[in-house]
RNA sequence: GGCCCGAUGGCGGAGUGGUGACGUAGAGGACUGCAAAUCCUCGCACCCGGGUUCGAUUCCCGGUCGGGCCUCCA
C-alpha cells in the first residue's frame, strides 16, 4: 500500500501517517461561523480535507473513515447578525449554514461525515468545563470561566510561543476577571435578551475553543487521528483546543496530526471579513466560474503555501480544464494513474497530481484520475456547450457547411463571426463542424 | 516588538547536494481555405552575502523582502 505522509504542523515535518485505530480513521476539521456568505478563503480547507478524506477511504477500505466538520452556530457575531435583522439566531445560523453547503457541493465538496452544531453539544461543553475546574485547569470568576493557562506547562507547543513572551506580550486590556492574561474563555455570561444556557456558572454561553474539544470528544473519542484547519486558527484556538482536550483528558493529546493550510490572499493580503477584501463563492460562481474551476484553482498551489486569488489565476484553470475535457472525451473513467496517488500520498501535493493528470494519455484513465480530485465530472458535452438550445447553432454549422463546399468562404467567415459574437465558437475537425461556448 | 512560514522563468507552480518538472503566456513549424483545436520545436528562473562540500537552487548562519499569528478570522 502507498505510504501516506503528511507534515505535521506540532512536528514540523513530514510524518508517516498511521491511524490510532485498526477500524477507523479520525479527520475533524474546523468548520464556519454561520452569519454570512462564505467566501473563497473558507472553501480552501474545506476543500484540501475533502480531497484528504478522498484519500484516506481510498488508502484505508477496510476502515471507517469519519470526517467531521463542526458549525459554529452561537457566537457573538451571529448574534450581532441577528439583532440587526430582528430575527432569532437560528434563522441566521440556519440560512447561511445551508448557503455554506450548497457553495462547496458547487466546488464538488461532499458534506463531511459527522456536522456538529455548537447548540447541540451545550451539556457536554458544560460537563467538560467541569471537569477541567475539577482538575485545576479552570477557574471561574464574575460569571466567566477561565482556563488556567500557567497550570498547563505544554500550552504553546504547537505555536512554539514561550509562555512568559505570550504573557508579557499581551497588549491588549487585559479583562479584570483573569488571573494570567494569557487565560481565555471557556463560559461567558448572557445577558437576559442574549441567548444562553443554564449552567452550574450560572446562565451563559460557551467560548469559542471549547466547542470543537467538546464535540471532537463527543463525536470522535479523546484522541483522533487528524485535525485540519487554516494556519491562522494555529494560535490561540488550536492551541486552545489542545490545551482544554489534553487536561480534561489525563494528558491525551487530542489528535496525532495536525495539519494547516496556508492562506489565500487577495491584494497582497489574506481574504477575510474583517479585511472586507472578501471574494464569495456566491460572486465567482454568479460570475460565470464553474465549481470546477474554482475547485482547481485552490488545488492548483500546494495546501500549505499561500495562494493569491487572480483573474489569471482562475483564467488559467478555466484552460486547464478545456485542455483537460477535449484529451478525455467521453470517455469512461477506468483506473486512477499510480503516480497520481503517489503525489497525493507525499502530504496532498496537488501541483504534482495536476502535472501527472497532463501527462495521462489515456482517456479512460485520465478521467478516473481527475473524478478522483472532484474534477472531470461531468461530461465534455457539457462543459463546452452547457445546457440548452443547439438546433440554432447546429443550423448555422450546415448553412456554412454549404457555403464551404461552394468555397464562399466570405459568407462562411461571415456566419462564424456571427456566432462568435454571440459567444460561440467553431471548431472545424476531421470529422465535422463542433462548438463550444467561449 | 515577539513567534512562525516563505522567497524558483512574463505569470502560476513542483522538486532536487551534481546537466532546474509541468502548466500558461511568448517565438517558430505542421495541420487548416483562414482560424480554432491538436501535434512538434525553441527560448526564459532557483533574493543577497558568508559557510560546509569536489560540487548548493537544494544543508547551516546572517541579511533583505513578503506573508501569517500575537484581537474575531479557513
Amino acid at each position: 500500500m502507498t505510504e501516506l505522509r503528511l507534515y505535521d504542523t506540532l512536528a514540523r515535518a513530514k510524518r508517516v501517517f498511521e491511524p490510532v485505530a485498526l477500524d477507523r480513521v479520525t479527520l475533524y476539521v474546523c468548520g464556519p461561523t454561520v452569519y454570512n456568505r462564505a467566501h473563497i478563503g473558507n472553501a480552501r480547507p474545506a476543500v484540501v480535507f475533502d480531497l484528504l478524506a478522498r484519500l484516506l477511504r481510498h488508502l484505508y477500505p477496510d476502515r471507517r473513515v469519519i470526517h467531521a466538520a463542526n458549525v459554529t452556530d452561537i457566537e457573538d457575531k451571529i448574534m450581532a447578525a441577528a439583532a440587526a435583522e430582528g430575527v432569532p439566531i437560528e434563522v441566521i445560523t440556519g440560512r447561511y449554514g445551508r448557503f455554506y453547503f450548497d457553495d462547496l457541493a458547487a466546488l464538488g465538496v461532499a458534506r463531511p461525515d459527522i456536522v456538529p452544531l455548537a447548540t447541540g453539544h451545550v451539556p457536554e461543553m458544560i460537563a467538560m468545563i467541569e471537569r477541567l475546574i475539577a482538575a485545576g485547569h479552570a477557574y471561574a470568576a464574575q460569571g466567566h470561566v477561565l482556563f488556567d493557562v500557567p497550570s498547563w506547562p505544554e500550552y504553546g507547543r504547537l505555536s512554539r510561543r514561550p509562555m512568559d513572551e505570550m504573557i508579557a506580550g499581551a497588549r491588549v486590556d487585559v479583562a479584570p476577571y483573569k488571573r494570567s492574561p494569557a487565560d481565555f474563555v471557556l463560559w461567558k455570561p448572557s445577558a437576559d435578551d442574549q441567548p444562553g444556557w443554564e449552567s452550574p456558572f450560572g446562565r451563559g454561553r460557551p467560548g469559542w475553543h471549547i466547542e470543537c474539544s467538546a464535540m471532537i470528544a463527543a463525536h470522535l473519542g479523546e484522541t483522533i487521528d487528524i485535525h485540519g484547519g487554516g494556519i491562522d486558527l494555529e494560535f490561540p484556538h488550536h492551541e486552545n483546543e489542545i490545551a482544554q482536550s489534553s487536561c480534561a483528558h489525563g494528558g491525551a493529546p487530542l489528535a496525532n496530526f495536525w495539519l494547516h493550510n496556508g492562506m489565500l490572499g487577495m491584494a497582497e493580503h489574506k481574504m477575510s471579513k474583517s479585511l472586507g477584501n472578501v471574494l464569495t463563492m456566491e460572486t465567482l460562481l454568479a460570475a460565470g466560474h464553474r465549481g470546477e474551476t474554482l475547485r482547481l484553482a485552490l488545488l492548483s498551489a500546494h495546501y500549505r503555501q499561500p495562494l493569491d486569488w487572480t483573474e489569471a489565476l482562475l483564467a488559467q484553470c478555466r484552460t486547464t480544464l478545456d485542455r483537460l475535457y477535449r484529451a478525455a472525451a467521453d470517455a469512461a473513467p477506468t483506473q486512477v494513474d499510480a503516480g497520481v496517488f503517489d503525489a497525493l500520498a507525499d502530504d496532498l501535493n496537488t501541483p504534482l497530481v495536476l502535472a501527472r493528470l497532463g501527462a495521462i494519455r489515456d482517456p479512460g484513465v485520465l478521467r478516473a484520475s481527475a473524478a478522483f480530485l472532484g474534477l472531470l465530472v461531468g461530461s465534455t458535452a457539457d462543459w463546452f456547450q452547457g445546457e440548452g438550445e443547439g438546433d440554432a447553432i447546429t443550423a448555422a454549422i450546415d448553412a456554412r457547411a454549404a457555403a464551404k463546399s461552394r468555397r464562399d468562404f466570405a459568407e462562411a467567415d461571415r456566419i462564424r463571426a456571427e456566432l462568435a459574437s454571440e459567444g460561440i465558437v467553431l471548431e472545424d475537425g476531421p470529422t465535422g463542424t463542433t462548438w463550444r461556448r467561449a
